[in-house]
RNA sequence: GCGGGAAUGGUGAAAUGGUAGACACGAAGGACUUAAAAUCCUUUGACCCGGAAGGGUUGUGCGGGUUCGAGUCCCGCUUCCCGUACCA
């Protein structure tokens, strides 16, 4: 059955517009009739076919057991007032030609978008306007969803979501609360209910316990027995995996808020770029670090690119070593240290605090007091940023001495803001004949220097690789003289357990994520305090939705903005927590609730998840490697071991896209003057390079009138010209309103259209490279749009024909070049090979019915309007998403080949294969090639020997 | 420092170890046009020979190696980009 109503119709209107077009060209323009062939007006054709889609609900999906799931996702974006600009779509184009082309071969394709709403850019623009950050994201939104519409994405909006939209973000509360109520069981590899740890320890104390701790504890079933609610309560803490911990925080003043690591870079806030410094607090934080080991093992299964991974695993930082203790000279106490070079031991020359270290106040000596303390005065008054630029050595001694527990040696004890606090124990054994750090300092405060590998040459720089032959390493009871340095780190993990002065510990740089900020655009926490203790709240509260507030800023005492609000109080009165929650808390889940969007009863139902279980293909930045793609697998996991969720890692495939750069245009003023000079000649004159709003330059020649238009101190400028143009200079930079080099993907579409839009960013080149965006060579592409229409537009589609063998060539050759690149994510050439498909078939004029079905459904991932409007051309119903996509036959892209007996030798006779057509010359050169490729054969004689021309593809023995 | 990646025409870039530069932009020339736009055709890595058809040399950051054959694989450099950074 053929109807095709919608085709009719559209083409009334088409003729219509096409005819209204020609009277309108006429009479202003005088220009001669245009031909019955129609122009592609790609406006007109977007528009109906996007109206096509909505009205149908084409890309509504629903879970369907018969048939394969298929999970496409994108990084969802955070809608920001500057709206998108023509980088951001290159992930979703990747993304959207990928889903469609599964959708294609009959997966069941879920391909969602939605909203990371939460965000510091709206609560500072409600800060400085008072205007509500709703009402600014809520405007974002809006604008963002018009600009994708035009797109044509095959984005299911039924199912869109957004962080703060409180029937998302009772899911995120909820996740909080059940990880507030859960331990990690380190025997186990899970996370398990706080009750069972509650019985656990009433019954046995800590012994025997083996739960990721915050510090270590040792309790007796008695002594926890008798604590007081409240006091059981902060013992929890030490093990909730969502957990209240007076931790190191990087605090940012400006922003009044802290930051989680990941936040952080160089020393300055991600946001904003405002110095962080260290600071002890209070603070929310996820037991992000129980996971470690999970986290860098399930890596190895993903489909993730290398060097995210790699990242992933730095991130984690993985370091096997051991914990010893030094004991302190005339005190009761030791000094715990961390190693990954237990080996070293007998070069231990003195060891470091790190300031902020809890064994400091017990080991200065009245003596040391002083400088001590002005010292540790001295390191709290710098910023973190100074402390990593200003790389001076320094430190002061505790006036303390602990033993070498090998050597028996006393040696000192120094304080120094070298040694972290946050990592490992706080205080290090230093070595400095073979750590560069320890070296520095053991210069600079001129201590004795121990070389301990032979050969190694330490008067200058310290040796810090792990091999080498040991020396000077025998004491009493441990000798290592003459082992490899790697026999030696056994050897004295081995000893140092026998005797009970150390353990084999694995240590790593993940550290627990901090979970509050002092913010007010997040998820409220579904927590209040009585007497000072923090209790969850009723599941039933949830969604805890966000209060009202009159001013954004934090109040005049120092609290956070939701100090401000009324009655934050339970209905008992007591008061609720007034930090919000970190941005990574609302998008940490957020492809979870994508498969099952409006349950009001659980994040996702357990049929949902077992249906879509886990995202296939994730396309998205890879700035995201350390927080967001950490935490969501972290977040995951923790679903995963709550038996919420089937997956235990959310992302299989991975795929980074890269930035889009902008590439700015400079105009070139001569200093002291109005007057511009062009690029070629600039370097006669004394100039300052100024930008130019890239939207007055064309393939690098300014628009003059446009530039003297553009700002009033520009009206009268002059200009010296280059062969009558003023060309413009270019450098590479981020895309940005302040360089003038944002391009808008509206202005694209409008001009190009969608089509053009979606295959020239595939055209730009490899999807995970970064490149600058340069309008020039979109031309090239809506040309080959035009001429793929024309085929359509010349061609007789009533007719039934069967293709001709060059036909069919072209197009199998189409089909499976465009199949693999797909696969391959190498849309660039994919988009090259349907230029050359439709120039062969130009030349062949072609056009054949079945060749035009075939190419249809081969460029619907691609330019799914156009192939809207061929597939209903061609008389089929529904929607090109649904077009079966074509296999491709192998046996129409073989060579017809020739056989062509040859000498070799003088004496062998061997087969040279050549494609037909063949002459002398091309034969005599293949022999040629042949008879060195025969060589290799190890005088084997070949049999026979296909050759292209020059090229040799396959000897046979 | 450490980790990852890259280097090919004027530009963006193609090349399962097999004719390097596909495809596109730009440029030059031509056709159509009163003219322009649009469209179409030709040329386009560099150098050299030739009146021309055509032919030759050279060529994928640098230096070696493996191979009949290397942009591609191996070793050693140089430069650039990205990530990370006192993690003991």
């Amino acid at each position: 059955m053929k109807t095709k109503p919608l085709c009719g119709k559209a083409r009334m209107r088409r003729l219509k517009k096409c005819q209204k077009n020609c009277v309108t060209l006429h009479s202003k323009r005088l220009t001669k009739p245009l031909t019955d062939n129609m122009e592609y007006n790609h406006k007109e054709i977007e528009k109906r076919w996007q109206q096509f889609w909505r009205d149908n609900e084409v890309y509504r999906v629903k879970e369907d057991p018969a048939r394969k799931k298929f999970y496409v996702l994108d990084m969802f974006p955070y809608p920001s007032g500057a709206g998108l600009h023509v980088g951001h779509p290159l992930g979703y184009i990747a993304s959207d030609i990928y889903s469609r082309y599964k959708r294609q071969q009959g997966f069941n394709v879920l391909h969602p978008m939605g909203y990371d709403a939460y965000g510091l850019p709206a609560e500072q623009y409600a800060i400085q306007t008072g205007q509500h950050p709703e009402i600014t994201t809520r405007n974002n939104i809006t604008r963002y969803e018009e600009q994708l519409s035009k797109i044509g994405f095959s984005f299911d909006w039924n199912r869109e979501v957004r962080t703060c939209d409180p029937k998302y973000y009772k899911w995120t509360q909820w996740a909080f609360m059940q990880m507030f109520n859960s331990w990690y069981d380190l025997q186990a590899g899970k996370a398990r209910p706080i009750s069972e740890l509650e019985k656990y320890l009433s019954e046995h104390g800590t012994e025997g316990l083996h739960a990721a701790e915050t510090k270590e504890l040792h309790l007796t079933a008695d002594q926890w027995n008798s604590m007081t609610e409240k006091e059981k309560r902060q013992t929890l803490m030490n093990w909730r995996i969502a957990f209240q911990g007076e931790t190191m925080v990087n605090w940012c003043p400006q922003l009044g808020t802290v930051l989680a690591n990941d936040e952080v870079s160089e020393g300055v806030s991600v946001r904003g770029g405002f110095p962080v410094e260290q600071k002890l607090m209070n603070q929310w934080c996820l037991r992000v670090s129980a996971y470690a080991q999970r986290l860098l093992d399930g890596l190895d299964k993903l489909q993730w690119t290398d060097s995210l991974k790699e990242t992933q695993r730095n991130w984690i930082g993985r370091s096997e070593g051991a914990e010893m203790l030094f004991p302190v000279v005339g005190k009761d106490i030791s000094l715990e240290i961390f190693t990954t070079r237990a080996d070293t031991i007998f070069g231990v020359t003195f060891m470091v605090l790190a300031p902020e270290s809890a064994y400091v106040k017990e080991l200065v000596t009245p003596e040391q007091k002083a400088a001590v303390d002005a010292y540790l005065e001295e390191v709290k008054r710098k910023t973190e940023r100074e402390r990593q630029i200003d790389k001076k050595v320094s430190g002061v001694f505790t006036g303390s001495f602990a033993r070498n527990p090998l050597t028996g040696k006393e040696i000192p004890i120094w304080i120094s803001d070298y040694v972290l606090a946050g990592y490992g124990t706080g205080a290090i054994m230093a070595v400095p004949a073979h750590d560069s750090r320890d070296y520095a300092f053991a210069r600079h405060f001129d201590l004795p220097i121990i070389p301990l590998i032979e050969g190694a040459d330490v008067s200058e720089e310290s040796f810090d690789a792990k091999e080498g032959v040991m020396m000077n390493s025998c004491g009493p009871k441990l000798d290592l003289n003459g082992l490899q340095v790697k026999e030696a780190i056994a050897k004295t993990k081995k000893f140092i357990e026998e005797e009970g002065i150390g353990k084999v510990k694995v240590n790593y740089r993940l550290r627990d994520a901090i979970f509050s900020r002092q913010r007010y655009w997040g998820e409220p926490f579904p927590v209040y305090y009585k007497d000072g203790t923090a209790y969850l709240m009723d599941e039933s509260v949830l969604p805890l939705e966000l209060p009202e507030v009159k001013s954004y800023k934090p109040t005049p005492d120092g609290e956070p903005p939701l100090g401000r609000a009324e009655n934050w109080k339970t209905p008992e009165g007591y008061p609720i927590e007034l930090c919000t929650m970190p941005g990574f808390a609302g998008s940490s889940a957020y492809y979870l609730r994508y498969m099952d969007p409006h349950n009001d009863q659980a994040l996702v139902s357990p049929e949902a998840n077992a249906y879509w279980r886990d995202v296939d293909l994730y396309v998205g930045g890879s700035e995201h490697a350390t927080g967001h793609l950490i935490y969501s697998r972290f977040w995951n996991k923790f679903l995963y071991d709550l038996g919420v969720v089937v997956e235990d890692e959310p992302f299989k495939r991975l795929v980074n896209q890269g930035m889009i750069q902008g590439r700015t245009s400079f105009v070139y003023r001569i200093k002291d003057t109005n007057t511009f000079v062009s690029r070629g000649l600039k370097d006669n004159y004394d100039v300052t390079p100024i930008r130019v709003d890239i939207n007055l330059v064309d393939n690098d020649v300014l628009d003059i009138d446009g530039f003297r238009k553009w700002r009033p101190e520009y009206a009268d400028a002059e200009f010296v010209l280059e062969d009558g143009k003023y060309i413009c200079g270019y450098a590479v930079e981020k895309m940005s309103k302040s360089m003038f080099n944002v391009v808008n993907p509206d202005d694209i579409v409008d001009r190009y259209g969608a089509d053009t839009l979606r295959m020239y960013e595939m055209f730009l080149g490899p999807i995970e490279q970064s490149k600058p965006w340069d309008t020039n060579g979109i031309d090239g592409v809506n040309r080959f749009l035009r001429k793929l229409w024309n085929l359509f537009d010349r061609a007789d589609l009533s007719s039934d024909a069967e293709p001709s063998k060059e036909e069919l060539k072209v197009v199998h050759k189409l089909a499976k070049k465009v199949t693999q690149d797909i696969e391959n994510f190498s849309f660039n050439t994919s988009v090259a090979a349907f230029m050359i498909a439709v120039n062969e078939l130009g030349q062949l004029k072609s056009g054949n019915r079945k060749v035009l079905d075939m190419i249809t459904r081969l460029i619907a991932p691609f330019a799914p309007h156009i192939a809207e409007e061929f597939w209903h051309r061609l008389g089929n119903e529904g929607s090109v998403v649904d077009a079966e996509w074509p296999a491709y036959d192998e046996q129409y892209l073989v060579e017809d080949m020739v056989k062509y007996p040859v000498s070799f030798n003088g004496k062998t006779r061997f087969t040279i294969e050549l494609p037909a057509g063949a002459d002398k010359a091309a034969v005599e050169e293949a022999a040629l090639k042949a008879e060195g490729a025969a060589k290799w054969l190890d005088g084997k004689q070949p049999r026979k020997v296909i050759v292209v021309p020059g090229k040799i593809v396959n000897i046979v023995v």
